[in-house]
DNA sequence: AGCACGCCGACT
DNA sequence: GTCGGCGTGCTC
């Protein structure tokens, strides 16, 4: 019997602690517990790791059992490990993620009386069959509800009555089941799939059956099926009773997913994402935990749901960066869920029309199976693609249409067909600067421009959401009326498009114009039902929407995301416009994609304009392959920051200095961030890039203990980074 | 993370 | 003379 047990708490300690168990409490790996730390009293989970026998039992506290939760799964727990080493991150920091929220928010209602054995048989109490299957079925120590009890013991209700009556069953609080509705495998709506989606799906779903490790790309054209033909793996998975994961990048604007998931499947899916409410991530984590929750479609946190028996992992757009989470423990959602399904041996699909280089290059080494989806569905045809050159026709000056996407928009217009323009890029204008003394208008914490939104009269930092009104006067020479707009914002095409086109009915999708998951539904709900013409919007018009009566989309600066010099900026904007040339022409109308830039020969441009996406990326490849770039070689950055800019300097300095070295390992930097201050904090990096074959942590971690960091400065870690801000 | 212990300024 | 500021360091 043993004295102690190692607990993981959801703080960021260097590993668990070790608890007393109080005499005659029992538990295993995986249990819930309450401890006390530093005088206050927290929840933990048991943990695999041995207790040290050396700490004097004395010196140990005692835990608290805690009934009515279910146990944390060996493969999670495997999972928070892995996690926490690959990241360099506490384990107690990724435990965090996986139960925070359910035990945070206890909240007494949705109370029923559960029943555990009790001390002793009572005296008189003859034991029988009966009473003997039921106490059998308690053994593994998770209370149940009597209706459940007899059930589950196949005993009538009067032994359980009797049993409790006689105090041989002890009551304790337990948390209420709540229903999810099981989404049906065989339920109507099924969509007749083509012979190519029949086979992939098949394919899929026979690697549910196998219950085993496997990673499959779905590509395919945009709108060429890849939903339907992947949520018959999630009916397959559901015909064998086991839980499915489906992950989205941004589950907030995915309204016409749901409405697809419930067409097939006549009930919506467990929905996983950070804005739910405190008493909804309850009860669905306790339903994900029990098992009711048969699919789940979340953002990346919903990778650290405690599923008891995954069938099935889905990551849909699998390239979006979105998945890198970027603040606290920064991991990659489709590469850990590729690990979470590993320790799960269960089968993921990662899912995309422009799949990231890292998941082409493991298809084509045969590590990943690979399904293409060539052909668009029920015979709509791909989007004709074709630049418009700015150097030859370009806009008014002072504006930012050319005459030839205008004259398209008219001709489209004109047809009764909608028109979308897209820029990425929020506001009126990215920079206001003064025209009589040159002043520019820039956060005072970052190192960016204030962005004009002219509709609220403020000018706007992105970056850390510092605001302020616009100045009557110039605040640096005091000239009146000198302020002007320097390049395009989504509001400034508006006005454009709304001296142009007075007579068409505008809508601006941007994110701080579509208010949450509603306002997404509605817009998408206006456009389906053509009570608009013409669609302004940033990157979120590009989310997978099927609007059928969209025929022209216009991407009014191509060559946005091409600055900057990041390691992926090609591929990046190659996915982001061929997604947004996607929404164009998804039913019979032919579709039309106009780009505007000022270079019409540059890869990316070739690669939209031909179609040839697998060329540019096989480009892309050869490109990174000789200087061991990602995904042949590793990275991971080293961000530095803190307020005092002498500080940081210095210890960006010492690290700098302390790089480890070796055969196929690199160190570049420290230099000062793009972003050199964020948030009043100055910011510098170190970039260490490796070889495939080394292991990066164990470097860093030697690294990182080779120099002392100050108070106020802090240094995080980003394995794989994506981001290079 | 968060709380206790600990060492220097404005109050009863 | 105490209350309390938040600066280090530990939590089984």
């Amino acid at each position: 019997m043993p004295d102690r047990v190692s607990v993981l708490l959801p703080v960021p300690l260097a590993g668990p602690l070790d608890y007393r168990l109080p005499p005659g409490v029992r538990t295993q790996p995986g249990d819930v517990v309450m401890v006390p730390l530093h005088g206050r009293t927290l929840h933990g989970v048991v943990w695999d790791a041995p207790p040290d026998p050396g700490l004097a039992l004395a010196r140990l506290k005692p835990l608290a059992p805690v009934h009515g939760l279910p146990r944390l799964a060996a493969p999670l727990r495997r999972f928070i490990d892995w996690v926490a080493a690959y990241t360099l991150s506490a384990p107690g920091e990724v435990l965090a993620m996986a139960i925070r929220a359910p035990l945070l928010a206890a909240s007494p209602q949705g109370q029923t009386t559960g029943w555990l054995p009790g001390d002793a048989r009572p005296e008189g109490a003859a034991m029988t069959p009966a009473r003997g299957r039921l106490l059998e079925v308690l053994a593994d120590g998770r209370p149940r509800g009597l209706a459940d009890l007899i059930r589950e013991a196949g005993v009538g209700q009067g032994v359980a009555r009797a049993m409790a009556d006689r105090g041989w069953l002890r009551p304790v609080a337990m948390e209420r089941a709540q229903a999810f509705a099981t989404p049906d495998p065989d339920h109507a709506g099924a969509a007749t799939l083509s012979p190519q989606q029949a086979e992939a799906a098949e394919i899929l779903a026979e690697n549910v059956r196998a219950r085993t490790f496997s990673v499959t790309l779905l590509d395919g054209v945009t709108g060429s099926g890849k939903t339907e033909t992947y949520l018959e793996a999630v009916a397959e998975a559901l015909r064998l009773g086991r839980q499915s994961l489906i992950l989205l990048p941004e589950i907030a604007l995915s309204a016409q997913w749901l409405e697809r998931f419930a067409r097939r499947f006549g009930v919506a899916p467990a929905v996983w994402h950070s804005d739910l409410t405190p008493a909804t991530r309850r009860r669905t984590w306790r339903a994900v935990a029990r098992g009711e929750a048969a699919v789940v479609v979340g953002a990346r946190s919903a990778l650290f749901l405690p599923f008891p028996d995954l069938g099935l992992i889905v990551v849909d757009e699998e390239h979006e960066s979105a998945f890198k989470q970027e603040e606290g423990v920064i991991y990659h959602a489709r590469d850990m869920a590729v690990v979470r399904a590993r320790l799960e041996s269960s089968p993921i699909v990662l899912v995309s029309a422009t799949p990231s280089l890292e998941t082409m290059v493991n298809t084509e080494s045969g590590r990943y199976g690979h399904l293409t989806l060539a052909s668009r569905h029920g015979g709509a045809a791909l989007p004709q693609v074709a630049a418009i050159d700015l150097r030859v026709t370009p806009p008014e000056r002072g504006r930012f249409l050319a005459p030839p996407l205008i004259e398209a928009i008219t001709e489209t217009l004109a047809r009764g067909e909608q028109a979308m323009l897209f820029l990425n890029r929020r506001g009126y204008a990215p920079l206001t600067l003064c025209r009589h003394c040159g002043h520019r208008f820039a956060c005072r914490d970052c190192t960016a421009w204030l962005v004009e939104h002219r509709q609220r009269r403020l000018l706007q930092c992105h970056h850390c959401g510092h605001s302020e009104p616009v100045p009557e006067t110039c605040p640096a020479c005091d000239a009146a009326d000198t302020l002007a707009p320097v390049g395009p914002g989504v509001e400034r095409i508006t006005e454009e498009a709304t001296l142009l086109f007075p007579d068409a009915r505008r809508l601006v999708m941007a994110s701080d114009t579509i208010a949450g998951p509603e306002g997404a539904a509605r817009a998408a709900q206006q456009i389906t039902d053509r009570a608009v013409d013409l669609i302004i919007g940033t990157q979120i018009v590009a989310k997978g929407w099927h609007f059928p009566h969209l025929t022209l989309v216009g991407v009014v600066d191509a060559d946005l995301g091409l600055a900057g010099g990041d390691l992926r900026a090609g591929e990046r904007t190659l996915q982001l416009l061929h997604q947004v040339a996607g929404r164009a022409g998804r039913a019979e109308a032919p579709g039309r994609v106009l780009l505007q830039t000022f270079s019409p020969e540059h890869p990316v441009m070739k690669a939209l304009i031909g179609g040839d996406i697998a060329a540019f990326m096989a480009a892309e490849a050869e490109g990174r392959r000789p200087g061991h770039w990602p995904p042949f070689g590793r990275l991971a950055a080293l961000i530095i920051f803190g307020e005092d800019m002498a500080e940081t300097d210095r210890v960006a300095a010492a690290l700098g200095r302390a790089a480890p070295h070796g055969p196929g390992i690199e160190v570049l930097g420290p230099a000062p961030a793009p972003l050199a201050m964020l948030r009043g904090r100055h910011r510098r990096r170190l970039l260490l890039k490796t070889r495939r074959d080394i292991m990066v942590q164990p470097i860093l971690r030697a690294w990182l203990a080779s120099v002392p960091v100050p108070r106020g400065v802090r240094v995080d870690v980003d394995i794989d980074p994506v981001s290079f801000m």
